[in-house]
RNA sequence: GGGCGCGUGGCUCAGUUGGUUAGAGCGUCUCGUUUACACCGAGAAGGUCCCUGGUUCGAAUCCAGGCGCGCCCACCA
């Protein structure tokens, strides 16, 4: 068989791909599973739907293909479910820019035509983001794809919200919000980000007969300030507190009391606080501990209103700002201006500075109990209440569902306890619209339908992107519907994602679905780290250090991207990725197409034996060991999720067993071509969750072009383990490599002849081997003893238990080998007194386990032995 | 302020419940054109496992304290 000398992964990757799509086999119901199969189901965390694959969605597919792959070939019944994400604010905005170019805002289209435009942004890209996660191997069912704004989705929503409305989980409330004037919409606690940044903190009073001077960065919302909190103990102010004040900014006046409150840090500025109830989050909460007026003097396009007075209406806060601190100053009422840093609240969509205002918004009540209508979850009796946060808290602290790595428990235990009710209204046109109708008289009609008569108008806002989100695994598969495939697939085996959607993603889907199914979503919820650069920074757009994935797989082919993500770290630590990394894995998988490629063309014939084949000599017997414990260690990995383990033992076996030792002893031996071939059969088909492409490719030129390892059984039986074979041809190796270690540090050419002698504890056994030893070390002769010979003028190499000699009269440096057995004698002699002294003692005799003192018996032993003979040799020399 | 994580050869990282003379890949050095592969082969050098103390027969691994780095949450008016 001709094959090329490189393999091009370019060349067949599309075309594998598009063989498994089309074969169907990515879609469960077409696997031949048995009848009780257990299924194993992973839910795609969908991308947005206007995204183009980044490196966190790269290590999302490799990691949960390969946890497919896996599956499926171990007879599950394995789904994937791929989809994608309506992402609401962020593609909104999206559109918004877009538009704005050609100086369109959306008022100027109108919703219904806006939508128009958003859907069709939307429809030109999801094609962009598909594309690209075929690129990247996944072998996902995209029958069953979805859209978390497709029919089905939306109407799982609405049920959602309705059933949540009428157990009283969702009500209506007027409170302080956040709100992002940009995006013009409310955002949730976890859609704030905070950012660094120096401001001037102002010191100043109301005014000159009022008694107490207060601090702020913001200046511009006093003007909506109603009262002054103290500490309780605070003596400075003690005398003040109860006492009301009028205090005039040009034309308003504002009634502001005196307040005392133990969260008033005293030692912060003049330990006094204005308090601006409708402008900030913790002034707000003061406000309703004492009464205090809320006075909402910004709009919500963050312009001041008029309860701001004549001087500062209608002007945008940064204006406002400087004109009431101008004023403070025309009036020498500033006490100290100086320069913080400043933790600023924004958008963490768009950066904007969020300003908190008091708004009338939908928000669903994490610690109101509503009673179970199911008993799903274990603990937990259908008919009892409990409250959504207690359900979220039960599931995971009972273990129902794991958190691998666990230390995330305790991030959302933390989280989880301090949640507060969740703002779940949007003021953007982009999303699911709330299915609550109102008319005129006020009514509220809250229902998945339209309700007849005259006069009723949906609601206008949208819901919270994560509402939907939050149903995605089970809304995915047909809920509210009881269908077949909510029967089969859920709840969901692992849900794979970054940590840094725990709460955003991971917390609420729990919470919904323990609401809405009583049940978990998912068994386990299996976290990856951040995907950073080389120097262990964020990936930016501004840095310019992003590395783009579909590059790399061009340049590299999409098995080595995928596998230098999942080699070499841990869950939930965070990954570095560059070039050189991935062109290490590139390397090897060229390496294992060589392999084929020699296996392939110096076969006589190309038939892979379908049982274990018989061994003839101890290497096969070896490799056939080696490959029944590889393929233990590899099943035992992936069944936890450990993929850089598997990775790593496979590697090894490949490479420096494999290709290094039984193909490199095949070329000498003959009557290999079964055991050669069985052996590549059996790593492809244990490479293949990681690496599908090349192995896939392989498997082919196997098995014929119509083959389909991706539907192959997984190896439950492969290679016979022998530990007789592996220790003698341990034995073997490390006497072949002691020779090479003479050979090299004596700059022998390899056309020097040399004549061996190895000791070995198995020499019996490895004597029919001196052949083969001497053709691989291209050695004029190889004798093999298990006593001590005497070989005057020879270099002395150690290896493992074997010791070997090769007498090089007039080559080697006699002198300089001298020295070099009297070290390593010491160093013998020094290991020896150490475990001597340790066997000597009598404490570790009688609290070491057995296993452990018969083992340091055993070293003692083998050390000791290495010391009599090298001293031996040494008197020789 | 609360929580989490990290600190192992030049670099990137493994190291399961404490017991190996501490591992891998990359890089470095030496040698190599033996008909799969130079995206290769053979060999070598290179480590006070951050520091201090403790528990233990035994600590890279467990505990306490310290130093350095990173992240998350809350947030100062």
């Amino acid at each position: 068989m001709e094959l090329p000398k490189v393999y091009n992964p370019k060349e067949v990757e599309d075309a594998i791909y598009r063989s498994w799509e089309e074969s169907g086999c990515f879609n469960p119901d077409n696997l031949h599973v048995a009848k009780d199969a257990e299924s194993f189901t992973i839910a795609m965390p969908p991308p947005n739907a206007t995204g183009v694959l980044h490196l966190g969605h790269a290590m999302t597919m490799a990691l949960e293909d390969a946890m497919i792959r896996f599956a499926r070939m171990r007879g599950l019944r394995a789904l994937w479910v791929p989809g994608t994400d309506h992402a609401a604010i962020a593609t909104q905005n999206v559109v918004e820019k877009k538009l704005a170019k050609e100086h369109i805002t959306r008022h100027d289209l109108g919703r219904k035509k806006f939508l128009e435009k958003v859907a069709e942004h939307v429809t030109e890209s999801q094609h962009t983001i598909k594309n690209q996660i075929r690129k990247m191997g996944a072998s996902c069912d995209w029958s069953r794809e979805r859209y978390t704004l497709d029919d089905g989705l939306t109407r799982a929503v609405q049920e959602v919200f309705v059933r949540m409305y009428h157990d009283g989980l969702i009500y209506r409330g007027n409170r302080i919000v956040n709100w992002c004037p940009r995006c013009h919409s409310t955002l949730a606690d976890d859609e704030i980000a905070y950012e660094e940044k120096p401001t001037t903190l102002f010191t100043f009073r109301y005014n000159n007969d009022f008694p107490i001077a207060i601090s702020t960065t913001r200046p511009e919302t006093k003007l909506g300030d109603t009262a002054v909190a103290v500490h309780p103990d605070d003596t400075r102010y003690k005398k003040y507190v109860g006492k009301i004040y009028a205090i005039r900014f040009g034309d308003v006046v504002r009634h502001v009391q005196v307040i005392a409150d133990t969260e008033v840090d005293m030692n912060f500025g003049t330990g006094a606080v204005g308090v601006t109830p409708a402008h900030s989050m913790t002034d707000y909460a003061l406000a309703e501990r004492h009464g205090a007026e809320v006075v909402k003097i910004i709009g919500e396009d963050g312009v001041m209103l008029d309860a701001a007075g004549a001087d500062y209406k209608g002007l945008p806060v940064g204006e406002a700002r400087q004109k009431f601190i101008a004023w403070l100053q025309a009036e020498g009422l500033v006490e100290k201006e100086e320069f913080i840093v400043h933790n600023l609240s924004v958008c963490y969509r768009c950066g904007t500075p969020v300003e908190p205002l008091p708004s009338e918004q939908w928000f669903v009540s994490v610690d109101k109990p509503f009673t179970l209508q199911y008993g799903h979850i274990q603990g937990i009796k259908k008919g009892s209440k409990y409250s959504l946060k207690e359900l979220a808290l039960h599931v995971v602290r009972e273990g129902l569902i794991e958190i691998i790595p666990g230390r995330f428990n305790k991030t959302y235990f933390n989280w989880m306890e301090n949640l507060h009710d969740w703002c779940i209204s949007r003021q953007i046109w982009f999303g699911h619209r709330i299915p609550v109708w109102h008319r005129k008289d006020s009514a509220i009609y809250v229902g998945v339908k339209q309700p007849e008569g005259e006069g009723w108008i949906q609601d206008p806002d949208t819901l919270d992107t994560w509402f939907s989100s939050g149903l995605w695994t089970f809304s995915t598969l047909g809920w509210p519907e009881d269908t077949h495939d909510l029967k089969t697939f859920h709840p969901t085996s692992v849900l794979e994602t970054g940590y840094d959607i725990l709460f955003f993603w991971i917390a609420r889907m729990i919470l919904m679905t323990t609401y809405a199914l009583n049940d978990i979503p998912f068994k386990q919820v299996y976290l990856h780290g951040l995907v950073r650069d080389k120097e262990g920074r964020k990936m930016s757009k501004s840095l310019g250090n992003g590395i783009n994935p579909i590059v790399m797989i061009e340049r590299y082919g999409a098995d080595a991207l995928r596998v230098s993500m999942m080699i070499g770290n841990a869950a939930g630590n965070d990954v570095r990725l560059y070039a050189e990394k991935i062109e290490g894995y590139r390397n090897f998988v060229n390496k294992l197409w060589n392999i084929a490629r020699y296996v392939l063309m110096s076969v006589k014939e190309i038939t892979v034996p379908e049982a274990v084949p018989n061994p003839q000599t101890l290497a096969d017997r070896w490799i056939l060991a080696r490959l029944a414990e590889t393929a233990t260690t590899v099943t035992k990995a992936l069944i936890r999720h450990d993929f850089s383990l598997a990775g790593e033992t496979l590697r090894a076996c490949t490479w420096n067993d494999f290709a290094d030792w039984y193909v490199e002893i095949s070329k000498k031996e003959e009557g290999k071509d079964a055991i050669l071939l069985y052996v590549l059969d059996m790593l492809l088909k244990l490479w293949h969750p990681l690496m599908p492409f090349v192995t896939e490719h392989l498997y082919r030129l196997l098995h014929g072009e119509d083959a389909q390892l991706i539907v192959a059984a997984w190896p439950k039986h492969a290679g016979k383990y022998d530990a007789k074979a592996l220790a003698h041809f341990g034995q073997f190796r490390d006497m072949i490599q002691a020779v090479r270690t003479i050979r090299a540090e004596n700059h022998l050419a390899p056309t020097v002849g040399i004549a061996v002698t190895a000791v070995a504890p198995e020499a019996k056994e490895l004597g029919p081997y001196a052949h083969l030893a001497a053709e691989l070390l291209r050695a004029t002769s190889v004798a093999l003893t298990d006593t001590m010979p005497f070989v005057p003028h020879a270099a002395v190499q150690h290896a493992g238990q074997v010791m070997v000699l090769v007498p090089l009269e007039g080559l080697v440096d006699i002198e300089r080998e001298k020295k070099r057995l009297e070290k390593e004698c010491q160093r013998t002699a020094k290991y020896v007194q150490s475990v001597e002294q340790k066997l000597a003692n009598r404490a570790f005799i009688a609290h070491a386990p057995v296993e452990v003192v018969v083992a340091e018996k055993g070293k003692l032993t083998a050390a000791q032995e290495k010391l009599d003979k090298l001293s031996e040799q040494l008197a020789h020399l």
